[in-house]
RNA sequence: GUGACUGUAGUUCAGUUGGUUAGAGCGUCAGAUUGUGGUUCUGAAUGUCGUGGGUUCGAGUCCCAUCAGUCACCCCA
């Protein structure tokens, strides 16, 4: 063969089956988040860079897909700065749009064009793909899908509290058992302000974030790379080991940031969202654990109040679930003092983990349930009628095109896992029946077609 | 952006210190079975050994370059 055709790397092709596995999960998560009143919408794959460009760290400005612009673009680009200027500098004279890095900014960008229009609190949830240039590994592609619900214009935290049970209510449906992390940014800001040390704030929670990963010394090592000095390292060990029960977590942390007012409004914070997931007699309302865990740092350096993460219990592939509070993202496009709270659903991880765990109903993947073996032309042409019937009672059913051979046609039906096949030939055209086989058992009876749909119904 | 590993049939992989015509399982197709799939048996098709160069009498095998893929770091879902 001479050379196959291919796709960019770190991006998929979605076979059938897959398709119908990745629909179970958009669905799943679709339909919890309408459950609990969220609404949707869609952006642009393709927003501008200036909407995108400094919203995710100098990290994420380089990992940014962008794209060229139409026409003569270095028409107005003088010749010397071609030599001169960094790769960086040039594409921005010669690109003005880039594709959307995750869902959040365009929804803030979305908030903010449309605020006349919007009723607050807004609670809307989104569903679309997003692009990272980054380099693919386990796990990681450039292209993947984000399934984000948010709500903006609303400080209450029981906003955090319906999104936890969002969480809790989908991870069930699924079946996936999941640990989910609960920490809260002012707690970590307050915990950089009893060192002394407010200005490191984002490298010290980007190296407590790896403690699961690396170890509580190589973590050490990152903080003093960090400049902190072996007293404010030595300060830290506390609250980086910190164990024991919600409660007594809390309890510990609230000594510890006696000093800070930011500190311990993140420890009420925190405490309330637990309180509010604990009904009267102290039992957690959600199914799965929650746990409050001081080393969740979690990237995004846009989060400024609770933050949440989750991880699956019996699957290593990092997390799952993410989101948390953001007090101020909609000032950077000019309309201050707008607070949001939002989760991500990483659907192709769940995926992946479905995939792993084997967790899929059966229901979720097939897609004829009937299929009409073709005899000849008359018998295809009474097979459309029954077909039609069929499908009108809610059943999917096809008839097959072709009037090949039967092991041919047979063979269709198993490879595409229908689970009844219909027999209708002559014979049973005149007595007015259908000959259904039944896949799975292998059993086959004549029954008329009413009694087809009550059986594959029931 | 940094580092490591791997490229042989549709796919997963064998292929000896470099040696004649490059193999196997799975899958595909045909037949055993003209109204019965999934099991079984028989047979068949399929390769620029990623690409380009080099060493050699001789390269899938050794060397260099290049492209692609995978994994880890960074970062993140």
């Amino acid at each position: 063969m001479a050379q196959k055709p291919s796709i960019p790397k770190g991006t998929r092709d979605f076979n059938t089956v897959e398709m119908a596995r990745r629909n179970y999960i958009f669905d799943t998560i679709r339909s919890v988040y309408a459950l609990y009143g969220f609404r949707q919408i869609e952006t642009p794959a393709m927003e501008n860079l200036s909407t995108l460009m400094g919203k995710y760290g100098e990290e994420g400005d380089k990992l940014l897909f962008k794209i060229l612009n139409s026409g003569d673009f270095k028409k107005n680009v003088p010749a010397e700065d071609y030599n001169e200027k960094t790769a960086a500098q040039l594409a921005s004279k010669f690109c003005e749009k880039g594709l959307r890095y995750d869902l959040t900014v365009p929804f803030a960008r979305f908030v903010v064009q449309h605020r006349d229009e919007l009723q607050m609190p807004f609670k809307r949830y989104q569903i679309q793909p997003v692009w990272r240039a980054d380099r693919p590994q386990k796990g990681r592609y450039r292209e993947f899908y984000q399934c984000d619900a948010d709500v903006v214009g609303s400080d209450s935290l029981l906003n955090e509290v319906e999104l936890m049970q969002i969480i809790d209510e989908v991870f069930t449906r699924f079946g996936i058992r999941v640990s989910i992390k609960i920490n809260n940014r002012k707690i970590l800001t307050g915990m950089a302000e009893i060192i002394g040390a407010a200005d490191k704030i984002v490298d010290i929670t980007v190296a407590i974030d790896k403690l699961d990963k690396i170890g509580i010394d190589k973590v050490n090592d990152e903080l003093r790379a960090a400049g902190l000095s072996d007293a404010q390292v030595e300060t830290l060990q506390p609250v980086i080991n910190l164990s024991g029960s919600n409660a007594e977590k809390l309890q510990t942390m609230r000594q510890v940031l006696a000093a800070s007012e930011v500190g311990l409004k993140g420890c009420e914070e925190v405490e309330f969202v637990l309180n509010a997931l604990t009904d009267a007699a102290g039992n957690s309302a959600l199914r799965n654990e929650v746990d409050f865990d001081l080393t969740l740092a979690r990237g995004l350096n846009y989060y400024t109040g609770c933050i949440f993460e989750v991880k699956a219990l019996d699957v290593q592939i990092g997390s799952i679930t993410g989101g948390g509070r953001y007090d101020n993202l909609t000032g950077i496009f000019g309309l201050p003092g707008l607070s949001g709270v939002g989760i991500s659903f990483g659907a192709d991880r769940i995926y992946d983990v479905l995939n792993q765990l084997d967790l899929y109903p059966a229901a979720a993947t097939t897609a004829t349930q009937l299929l009409f073996i073709n005899f000849g032309a008359a018998e295809a042409a009474h097979c459309l009628r029954l077909a039609q019937q069929v499908r009108a009672a809610g059943i999917s059913a096809e008839v097959y095109p072709d009037a090949t051979k039967m092991k041919k046609q047979m063979s269709y039906a198993n490879a595409g896992a229908v689970p009844y096949v219909a027999l209708v030939g002559e014979n049973e055209m005149q007595q007015g029946v259908v000959s259904l086989k039944d896949m799975n058992s292998g059993e086959q009876m004549q029954l008329t077609i009413d009694e087809v749909i009550a059986k594959i119904k029931g």
